[in-house]
DNA sequence: CGTCGAGTTGACATAATTCAAGTAAGGTGG
DNA sequence: CCACCTTACTTGAATTATGTCAACTCGACG
């Protein structure tokens, strides 16, 4: 129950490629050679702090994280979460600096590498790099989402938004079934995903709870409704529809 | 006056890359293959529309335009701005389908090009393919200092971080000087950016005028105050900071 | 000269925040 | 095992930022 641990073989940030493009062995072991190193963080610490020196990126194995902002006027803007199997951190391609701070949700091990790690897999398996580059395209387009979000929907559909997307990324790992899951966020940092006041997302999921689109029942919670928490969010899944189909052929 | 076409023997795209590497000739033609098409279209057009199959990328050559959704109840988000030199679509190196609408916003020039260039430039030209992916990952970063500026902060901030980011992107081409620029955005249209309404929009202009910060003069706009904007909008800008030491060297 | 789109301005409505006070739950030390 | 503390969650009332509606101006354009 824990999660993220079970089917991990072939690593889990190779297991996310699989479902895309059948892996020559030299690509698959190269990918394994990202996921070697392993660091591991307590809930709650700050792993990374922004305006800090980062060089490293992260593939997320087990565990949550998240990366945020903190405001001038205190505030905190998350900026995405991230599960296992998520590659962060990918702005030190980039920037020198982290322009984010990068916070341990629940206990989490992340394996890191260099940014030339990056540059080798660019010039060794071209390929994996395209891949790569196209799953940082499903994450601009679900940014744009959560855009479109924020400067457009309600209290109730940014929540609604927030509760789909999280759903939809652990089932592509098995770790939501028909019972739900386990959130593992305060409503606070719900508010911090969605822009609002703990105290009105309070208030949402309340509303959410009495209109019988979701259910809570301790920590775990369950979407009742799909479709009409779908309707209600404008919510699009982009994991599923994701395409490459002009990625050139592996180097032989 | 008219911008964007002064400096364009190298191509606009190439333009970009010069401040980071040096191009090698191979490289250089590489680039300037992609922009060997062009497609114009009136002020107002639509490019494209969300869902609509869309296998191409575009460079913009000249002129302004804006990806965008539309949603349920007729509002609209705009995503992005995009200006001279900048790459459009590159959803299409994940999704079949465009995920938002492509409207020009001033008369422009596009020049197209497949999603297999891509695929072609990430073997034989796997640094120009780092390079690229590297702007991506400044664009991502400057959206989610966007997904900040919408979650976390007051609408006259939101307002000012835009004007800050259209003057940055436009004094990169050297399209702004002391004297402003001229904005081809209606007020309507920088709601559908920051998230606001026409009417709150203007009065937040107004605002920012009347403090000193701003000048209107005709469709031309003029920054007073850079300073203080910037410490109301607590905005940052990306585009200066970028570095890409990691990248491979270029194929000989 | 009339129409139309954009900008401006005021009065009013409302969604979301803030403040405040409480309850429930979990962890810790005695 | 209990008493205490802390952290999260709830809930109501007052406040505020932003949205809505409506009227009017202005300049461009045919």
């Amino acid at each position: 129950m824990k999660g993220g641990g079970a089917r991990v073989s072939t690593g889990c940030f190779a297991e996310r490629f699989h479902h895309h493009v059948d892996l020559t062995a030299a690509e698959r072991s190269a990918l394994l050679r990202l996921e070697e190193q392993r660091r591991t963080y307590r809930r709650g610490t700050v792993i990374r702090r922004e305006g800090e020196v980062a060089e490293e990126l992260f593939i997320v194995r087990s565990g949550w994280c998240f990366s945020c902002m903190i405001m001038a006027d205190g505030g905190r803007q998350i900026m995405r979460l991230h599960l296992g199997g998520d590659l962060i951190g990918a702005s030190a391609l980039a920037f020198r600096r982290s322009p984010v701070t990068l916070v341990a949700l629940t206990d989490v091990v992340l394996c890191p590498f260099g940014a030339d790690a990056i540059g080798t897999l660019l010039v060794e398996h071209p390929r994996l790099a395209g891949l790569i580059f196209a799953l940082g395209q499903v994450e601009h387009v679900t940014l744009t989402d959560r855009l479109a979000s924020l400067g457009r929907t309600s209290a109730r559909a940014r929540v609604a938004a927030l509760l789909l997307d999280i759903t939809h990324r652990l089932r592509v790992t098995g770790q939501a079934d028909e019972d739900g899951f386990v959130l593992p966020l305060t409503q606070e940092e719900i508010g911090d995903v969605t822009g609002l006041t703990a105290v009105h997302v309070n208030r949402m999921l309340r509303a959410l709870a009495e209109a019988g689109l979701i259910r809570r029942e301790g920590g775990r919670l369950r979407l009742i409704d799909e479709a009409k928490l779908t309707a209600l969010a404008s919510y699009e899944n982009r994991y599923a529809a994701m395409v490459a189909d002009w990625l050139p052929d592996a180097r032989s």
